[in-house]
DNA sequence: CCAATTTGTTACTATTATCGTAACAATAGT
DNA sequence: ACTATTGTTACGATAATAGTAACAAATTGG
């Protein structure tokens, strides 16, 4: 991240919003050194910091135990921030229509460092329904992943393999590096990608990538989820390579008019 | 708000939190300026806060026009906040455990100040689907916010009349202020607060307080909502008390053991 | 198309909010 | 009851922020 030392950040509000980013779904209580460690914020200013997240709502604090979870101006201002996004409003349409159409499980996603932010999905009953994270690591074992570093900059793509640390999701699973790099390759030569029961068994995925048409940038991926037991990925491949790629494109057009970057 | 200008209380991070306030579903845009006259903030400081947050990805600026609107962090951190408040996800299986017993529409909502906010809902699909806003004011057009100010200390209470002004929002809603004192004394004695198309034609409502038994505080309230063109009140009040109480008395547990105050 | 006006960005310094050590209090663990 | 851990407070040094004012870049209106 660019010039983050410079006089028109706020250090301060960094910090505080970092502490609120500990508390989720996962994590809904946390103490005051637990988050002070976290952070690798001293333990006074994360004192200082927490007691205003109290004061305003944010979090509250147990008078028991001093833990703390997260409070009702973060519920209601969770929801604002969520659905007052636009892309997730403007993609929601769109791959409704194709989820209606062609009666598939659909994925979306937005890319944010090296990782994936789940935008919006749509699931058929026939697909194992499993509790995605919202935030995805393991880009090299998911169709969106894979798209997503066939079409950054190559040294971009060296950066993320330097500290890759691949692990093995299924027996699919691609574990080594230089197998890796072969698949993102073909992926880029293909103009999608596949995602053969590598991150789940029994699910075969197929990816496109959300392309920023004006920068020409990866922002994200679209993918399309199969449950192997009824598609064989020549089927597939036979028959929702266009529907993939009609609706990447309708997202692409998307996130260009929404000016989403990088 | 005590002690709000104390030394462990960060400005900055409340500053910096009230920008991200501003954004929404309703408000996906907004300027520099206007962010800063509506925060009262310096616009020096405005810009720097602002740049923090679009470095850090919670919000994102306009290269043509620099307008801001909510960014992939913000996104994120919204959907953890959301689904990582415990009291959601606590009221979740008591309202839809009752929803399918006895095929009514349920609310619910938390205190915070002089409003409410909405905490989860189940709708029936005889009732006119409404998009309810996540924070509500006119607490005395409503079951919920009726059974609160029946609830809140008394000089709160005169605090809320102070600075009261009833707009009619459907021809039985309340609007002389000694009229609404009076239905808030009734409700205090009955003990449930009825809504009789006051909030929206066709509806009917009743509601009962979420208490923090511990401290013997309101801190929210539970609504059981009906079309008046499929029930009569005095059919309701035969039939569904006894329902919202045994509601009300659970979701009251829950904020208990949760530790909601105030 | 240019002037006028608004909006966004940068420079700079006084101020004061924050940092961080350290001492203290409260709680938990043995 | 003692020890270790965690949370809270005091206070001085320091660096971060506020805020004025000047400047640049857009917008608007004629």
């Amino acid at each position: 991240m660019p010039g983050k030392q410079d006089q028109y950040f706020s250090k301060t509000l960094e910090k505080g919003l970092s502490i609120l980013n500990l508390f989720g779904r996962e994590n809904p209580s946390r103490s005051l050194t637990e988050i002070s460690t976290l952070t690798g914020i001293n333990k006074t200013s994360t004192y200082r910091l927490v007691n205003t997240l109290v004061q305003l709502g944010f979090l509250r604090k147990s008078i028991t135990d001093k833990s703390l979870r997260l409070g009702p101006k973060a519920f209601s201002m969770g929801h604002e921030c969520f659905h007052g996004f636009d892309v997730y409003q403007g993609i929601k349409p769109i791959i409704d229509k194709t989820f209606f159409e062609h009666h598939i499980s659909i994925d979306s996603a937005l890319v944010d460092g090296h990782k994936l932010i789940s935008l919006y999905r749509r699931e058929m009953p026939n697909l194992v329904s499993f509790h995605l994270p919202l935030i995805m690591d393991e880009l090299y074992a998911r169709a969106m992943g894979k798209i997503v570093l066939a079409n950054v900059e190559p040294d971009e793509l060296e950066h993320y393999f330097a500290s890759l640390a691949p692990r093995r999701l299924t027996p699919h699973t691609l574990v080594d590096i230089e197998e890796i790099r072969k698949d993102i390759r073909n992926t880029r030569t293909r103009g999608y990608s596949i995602n053969d029961r590598e991150y789940m068994t029994g699910v075969i995925s197929i990816g496109a990538p959300m392309m920023n048409l004006q920068t020409k940038s990866v922002v994200g991926a679209v993918s399309l989820d199969f449950p192997s037991k009824e598609y064989s990925l020549e089927a597939i491949e036979k028959q929702y390579i266009s529907v993939l790629l009609t609706l990447a494109t309708e997202a692409s057009n998307l996130v260009t008019t929404a000016g989403i970057r990088q």
